[in-house]
DNA sequence: GGCATTTTCCAAACCGCTTTGACAAACCGA
DNA sequence: TCGGTTTGTCAAAGCGGTTTGGAAAATGCC
């Protein structure tokens, strides 16, 4: 059933029927009532790609998310991340159009979208410490939101992050005011922009008390649960131990969990362990008492605002881009305790 | 750029960059690459909304991915699932056009994909025991291929499952096995067809040996490790304790471990585990010593089939249905053992 | 009632591509 | 050299909507 069809059936133009469903203040609303009730009768809908074509706008968002190569492993916040963008889009008819490629080959996924006029819009996933796809959608034109940040410019574009350097900063404050002296940091890999920023928190941190970091101690890694195991099982072997981590998603925290487990040791008494928390669905840090202590921020509700953000510079492109940095909650929980020794 | 302009650029007709770039035969092979070579230097790439609505295929795939109402969540497998269907779409030069909604709402989101003409077919998710989409997409004759199967009618339509009842039957007769009588089995929601076919399973293989279930030491629930440790607690508590748990997924398993941790029981020896692995990337089941003893199939996999399946089947419409049900691996890990008592 | 407005609807152009059918050029054998 | 085939290219007609510029009908005003 198409427009012409549909139209002929009700005795109006196609024009006519067109501004009826469009909402347009030309036709009476009489007419629109008959119309619209007619559509969901017939189960008319407009085709999308046919109005696509005439508009201009293809009422459409891209999400290029990447698998890291060797792995190919896919974050697992990326679900709740969609999740939260998704609902903001639905309400907004917006389409989500996702496209899954190996770390590296973004650039030309992004270029694709662009060039093929496939969305209106981007939003840039796990950015890396100086990431040339900002550059490159900057020359595109097509408006976007990062998901984070990263070095280049700070100034041309709208992002929505999460303020990692602080956050890190004050859960090594927390630990190194329990007693805390030796703390691991388990790490996202080098040169994605939020490991880089929550290792200088850590560090400023330490600074801050006159220690310097032990490189021992530091692990950048993919975030699984099984680096995060074999990381903290190796620095827990070694002569100088670590009596706290700090480590970076709670997956990760899992296998520390479960090194910590191996050894005998109990989280929270001997060794005392601080998370960050995505407060992914699947995955709560508890209930009301957290089983980790955290720094906490939602990646759905960050999935929510980039999309918000993305559409609304859809709509008039505002002179000023749109950014946020989120400071997060730390909440207490009870893998934390003071040192002993 | 558009096709227009990049003709005239040429020198060539429309029709002719257009089959060149197409590769169809009718075009010179000498005029055919300096086509080619001017489309990458000039940056241009056909519409795709335009040539979407010449040729009447959109080249993009739909997939709906239904979040639980009351807790807004997401299963993780998604993240995985995509990522190994998003490989296949993408070396067919295919979209992925992803909607996330309410449970319940799928319908809708279904009816609005084919009805809207942007996708030439979609993949179902999380099928229910007697799932309405199936029936509603047979009649809007939008090819579709089913991640898991129903009940209804399992001969008019493509699906590619796990032979969940078969594995939850083996692991059960494993448990059995070693002595474990008092087998408590951690299940998704009640509706979802997996869950049936693997309750069917466990209950089939006690009934093989006498034994009928007990229903305080079974439990249907949403996935979460949250959900699945409240379970394990309170079962664990009861006055009839479980020996065993068979889990229906690795995040459950977590909450269960961290049940028994609770409690001092060590896992493996006090009590066994036996799960169900989806093989997720960021949440491996340890590597050459599985973690769990688990049934086990990659869900990545599953994505690439379906993903295959489907394109197969919007490439020449074949008379009879794609059905594949594949068979789990049962590995052994550390997680079970003979009982004790 | 007659004219100016406003309201309601329509015909036709256009969005950018694919594809059919036609045509010119090159090639072939006789 | 000439008719008959290929081969390489093109003009034009869709695909299914939206939107511009008018025309017809309805309304308002004096």
């Amino acid at each position: 059933m198409n427009l012409k069809q549909f139209s002929q059936l009700l005795g109006l133009s196609p024009t006519t029927v067109s501004r009826a469903l469009g909402g347009y203040p030309e036709v009476k609303e009489e007419t629109r009532l008959r119309v619209r009730e007619a559509a969901i009768r017939h189960g008319y809908r407009p085709n999308r790609r046919a109005a696509s074509l005439a508009t201009g706008r293809s009422m459409a968002i891209g999400h290029v998310i990447p698998t890291t190569l060797n792995h190919e492993m896919v974050n697992p916040i990326f679900a709740d991340f969609i999740a939260g963008a998704g609902e903001i889009y639905a309400r907004a008819g917006y389409d989500m159009l996702l496209s899954v490629v190996p770390d590296g080959d973004e650039e030309r996924a992004y270029r694709q979208m662009a060039d093929a006029g496939s969305v209106d819009g981007l939003i840039v996933h796990g950015p890396r410490d100086a990431d040339p796809r900002i550059g490159l959608l900057q020359k595109t034109g097509l408006p976007f939101v990062v998901h984070g940040r990263a070095r280049v410019d700070e100034t041309d574009y709208s992002y929505v992050d999460i303020d990692n350097y602080r956050a890190f900063q004050r859960a090594t404050d927390l630990l190194l005011d329990l007693g805390h002296r030796r703390i691991a940091l388990l790490n996202g890999v080098d040169g994605m922009d939020f490991a880089r920023r929550r290792r200088m928190g850590f560090e400023k941190a330490l600074a801050g008390r006159g220690l310097t970091p032990l490189p021992d101690l530091m692990a950048s890694a993919e975030m699984t649960e099984h680096m995060a195991h074999a990381n903290a099982a190796r620095m827990l072997d070694q002569s100088v131990k670590p009596t706290a981590f700090l480590v970076s998603s709670l997956i990760m925290a899992i296998g520390v969990r479960r090194a910590l487990e191996d050894r005998g040791l109990r989280m929270g008494r001997d060794v005392s362990v601080v998370i960050h928390d995505d407060m992914l669905s699947y995955l709560m840090n508890g209930e009301e008492v957290p089983i980790f202590t955290a720094t906490r921020s939602s990646v759905r509700a960050a999935g929510r605002r980039c999309a918000e953000v993305l559409l609304a510079q859809i709509r008039s492109k505002p002179d000023a881009p749109i950014q946020e940095v989120w400071e997060c909650e730390l909440v207490l929980g009870g893998s934390t305790g003071p040192v002993t020794t």
